[in-house]
DNA sequence: TGAATATGGTTTTTT
DNA sequence: ACCATATTCA
């Protein structure tokens, strides 16, 4: 059978290369899944190579689901099923679940998230008496995950700190951290990989098994490997090389967490007969769109540089938005997408709003509400993150697993059963003397007399309720499991007395949960409780979009990697929050993973591509001045909106120029009068380093006029703002025009020139300017600091003295 | 032990 | 602004 027709050449090339390493190339859009699942079919029908014998990696579970499905549509479903389809995490747990005795692990060992890492780190900081402070648990966990990542053990880590004291305390800290997740027989995130990796290594009759089991290899989205993923991916090809790995540099967004360019820039250099296949025409964007992407991401260095091409018409042009604040900038949004559906050009289902950070989507939500907009939100709080979901996770993990005491930490007094906290420590201690687990320690607490008679009876009756509920995962279903679980503890009322008025939303939270575990248990093959708990603790957010139900989709543009859309807006295209200040302190290369970041956010979209910006953001309930991002600055003009905007302004009629007071083309930080070109965290925080914003437009009934877009921030003259706003980029229609912004601050105090006032940060200073609009005065003061600051004081707080 | 209050950190992205 | 933790008081 001939899986080569309708593919251009290139594509057919990477199709028909079956034996030794291959990597392709593949830019945004060049229709890869095609190739790789292509060449799948190929490989079973026209090789005659054995389903089992496949192994194709993929980023997330719903890619795996989807390349599984479109392999089965070529060679149909029973040949699909016995080839392993799946994650880096999936795979290692399926064989870790096979293997964990050999490392000394159980056969049902917990897998730790986030949350309970950090429990587990609190932990051994008590333990080790270090402080929070000097050890924030989430950077001692950071530093810890990218160890691991880089398939570095505590001892190495130790010995590679030299005399850096704090890192090797946080060697220390990862050594009791190693040793108390296996007494816990718990894994995380980075042992499913590091283990699979350490059993490889240890075990060589286990190693050559898989390498003989998987002749042909597949790895897709390969420049977001990390360390130990090339090892494992290293070590299973090693015997017979049929590697075939897919990526595009340009589009690596995950190196925070370990992934590692180079992998992909050096394939050719690991495998010295690899053949190299670029895929550079692209099937899903216009001409526009591309051409900003390229431009863009040219900015980068150190790439392997390609440049995508594509037959698609020209389409029409980015529109780029500068609205005053982010509630404006979500009604611009908003507006777009109901006209579109009115007019009939889109579906709800053809819009996604790409950001940079979940903390955006509170208001874009808020405001898709507001206009009747169907949504659905990927990311933000995760379901199995809510605090009843996990207790009730909690529990069944404490069931399957005794020796995971911080679960069972976590619930042993949910609801109150007075087991307070001093209980709990002399249990631990008694069980680290002893040497035994806790829930060991717990069950003898009364006749080893290691408590009171009161709390020790208190105890003992939750270990009581364990057991019973362990007899009934040995007879029962999960779904039978959890609604016990729920009946035995009243867990409902106790939702009802401890939470306020959201407590029905909370019940409605676990009860979905029941019925995700009774769907589980319908569709599994082989259900069981641990099996449950590992799914629930590798579904990604993205793993549950469904492209098919009609509304629009919010997520991050971490998220949207591998998604494409019809329309995509991009709100928040700021200096500080994309590229965000993390990224801008820490330097280029950070800076050019947000640029790879953007790359991929333009590249989403198909037909229609808006980014927006806001002048005024509030930021840690701060608001303050925002500025354009050097990415819409990097933007051909020619493919944007602006250009007409332009022409316009070179007009010899255009208004007045002010200068603007600070800000460059590439920073806009630019520190009070300290000269600095960088400021720390705390003063980005403290809105030092922001752009005092120019007022809002408020009319007579103090309400807010929504305001167009009117600087053009690629124009030359972008170092400046025009006094007045004629032109229009977007122009709004009624109905939003009037509305009141809510939650602002009221001015309370009045202001004159020659007062003395003290502001939280910058100290204290004297007034020597105000300017009064209608709901708002702006000062001017000069701080005694040295800095001269426009603010305006209904955000500002500032106290008169 | 628990409720009420104060404090402080958080927001970059996620398997 | 929000949430989680720490501290204080009953």
């Amino acid at each position: 059978m001939d899986f080569t027709s309708g593919l251009n050449d290139r594509q057919k090339e990477a199709v028909l290369h079956t034996e030794g390493p291959l990597l392709v190339l593949a830019g945004a859009g060049s229709g890869k899944t095609r190739v790789l699942t292509h060449r799948i079919a190929h490989l079973i029908e026209n090789k005659k190579v054995t389903p089992w014998s496949i192994l194709a990696i993929t980023f997330t579970n719903k890619a795996a689901a989807e390349m599984r499905e479109r392999v089965g549509n070529l060679v149909g479903e029973n040949t699909v099923r016995d080839m392993w389809i799946s994650t880096f995490h999936a795979m290692c747990v399926r064989i870790l679940r096979r293997n964990s005795e050999k490392l000394g692990y159980g056969r049902y060992f917990t897998i730790y998230d986030t949350a309970d890492q950090k429990a587990v780190i609190k932990e051994v900081m008590k333990m080790l008496n270090l402080n929070e402070k000097n050890y924030p648990v989430s950077s001692v966990l950071g530093t810890i995950s990218s160890q691991k990542n880089q398939y570095i053990t505590a001892e190495e880590f130790s010995a590679s700190a030299g005399d850096d004291y704090k890192n090797k305390m946080i060697a220390k800290i990862y050594a009791h951290y190693q040793k108390k997740l296996r007494e816990n027989d718990a894994m995380d995130f980075d042992d499913l990989l590091l283990n699979t990796c350490i059993l490889f290594r240890d075990h060589k009759d286990v190693l050559e098994f898989y390498q003989d089991k998987f002749r042909y290899i597949l790895v897709d989205e390969y420049q977001d490997t990390n360390g130990v993923q090339y090892q494992l991916v290293q070590l299973l090809a090693k015997k017979y090389k049929n590697l075939c790995v897919v990526g595009d540099d340009d589009q690596s967004i995950y190196g925070w967490r370990g992934a590692d360019i180079s992998n992909i820039l050096d394939f050719e250099r690991d495998f010295d007969n690899a053949a190299v296949i670029r895929l550079e025409q692209n099937y899903r964007s216009t001409q526009n769109i591309l051409e900003a992407a390229n431009k863009v991401v040219a900015h980068n260095q150190g790439r392997k540089v390609k440049k995508l091409w594509t037959e698609n018409e020209k389409g029409e042009r980015i529109s780029i938005l500068q609205m005053d604040n982010e509630y404006r900038e979500a009604d611009a949004i908003s507006e777009i997408i109901v006209n579109g559906i009115e007019n009939g050009d889109y579906d709800y289902k053809d819009y996604a709003i790409l950001y940079r950070t979940n903390a955006q989507s509170r208001v874009l939500e808020e405001k898709m509400m507001q206009h009747d907009i169907p949504y659905r939100l990927l990311g933000g709080t995760r379901f199995y993150e809510r605090k009843e979901v996990k207790d009730m996770l909690a529990y069944l993990r404490t069931v399957a697993n005794t020796k995971d005491d911080i679960s069972m930490k976590r619930i042993i007094n949910i609801p109150r059963r007075g087991i307070g906290a001093s209980s709990l420590e002399t249990i631990t201690r008694y069980a680290n003397v002893q040497g035994m687990d806790f829930y060991e320690a717990a069950k003898l607490s009364k006749e080893m007399s290691i408590l009171g008679n009161g709390p020790a009876t208190k105890v003992l009756g939750f270990v009581n309720l364990v057991e019973e509920l362990k007899e009934i995962a040995r007879e029962d279903d999960v779904k039978v499991l959890l609604e016990n679980i729920i009946e035995k503890t009243s867990y409902r009322e106790y939702l009802r007395q401890t939470e306020g008025e959201d407590y029905l939303e909370r019940i409605a939270n676990i009860e979905e949960l029941v019925s995700k575990a009774a769907s589980y248990m319908e569709t599994s093959e082989e259900p069981s409780l641990a099996a449950f708990l590992e799914d629930i603790a590798l579904v990604a957010d993205v793993d549950n979009y469904d492209a098919n139900s009609n509304s629009i989709v919010l997520m991050t543009l971490h998220s949207a990697k591998g998604l494409e859309f019809p329309v995509v807006f991009i709100p928040g295209v700021e200096e500080g929050l994309f590229p965000s200040y993390m990224s801008m302190t820490e330097g280029d290369d950070k800076v050019e993973e947000e640029r790879r970041l953007c790359y991929v956010g333009i590249t989403r979209a198909r037909e229609k591509l808006y980014m927006l910006y806001a002048q005024q953001r509030t930021v840690f309930g701060r608001t303050q001045g925002a500025v354009c991002s050097r990415f819409i600055k990097e933007l051909p003009i020619e493919v944007t909106n602006l250009e007409a905007l332009e022409r316009k302004r070179q007009q010899p009629s255009r208004p007045t120029m002010q200068p603007i007071s600070k800000g460059t083309s590439t920073s806009g930080m630019t520190r009070g009068t300290s000269g600095q070109t960088r400021g720390s965290a705390a003063d980005y925080f403290a809105g030092r380093l922001s752009i005092p914003a120019p007022a809002t437009k408020t009319q007579k009934d103090g309400t807010m006029r929504l305001n167009t877009a009117y600087t053009n921030p690629l124009s030359p003259f972008n170092r400046q703002k025009i006094g007045s706003n004629k032109a229009e980029a977007y122009k709004p229609n009624t109905g939003l025009a009037g509305k009141k912004i809510e939650n602002l601050p009221k001015v309370e105090d009045t202001y004159e020139q020659g007062d003395k006032i003290k502001h939280k940060m910058f100290g204290t200073g004297m007034i020597t300017a105000v300017e009064h609009t209608e709901d708002d005065v702006f000062v001017t003061i000069d701080f005694d600091k040295g800095m001269t600051k426009k603010l305006s004081a209904r955000f500002a707080k500032l106290q008169k003295m």
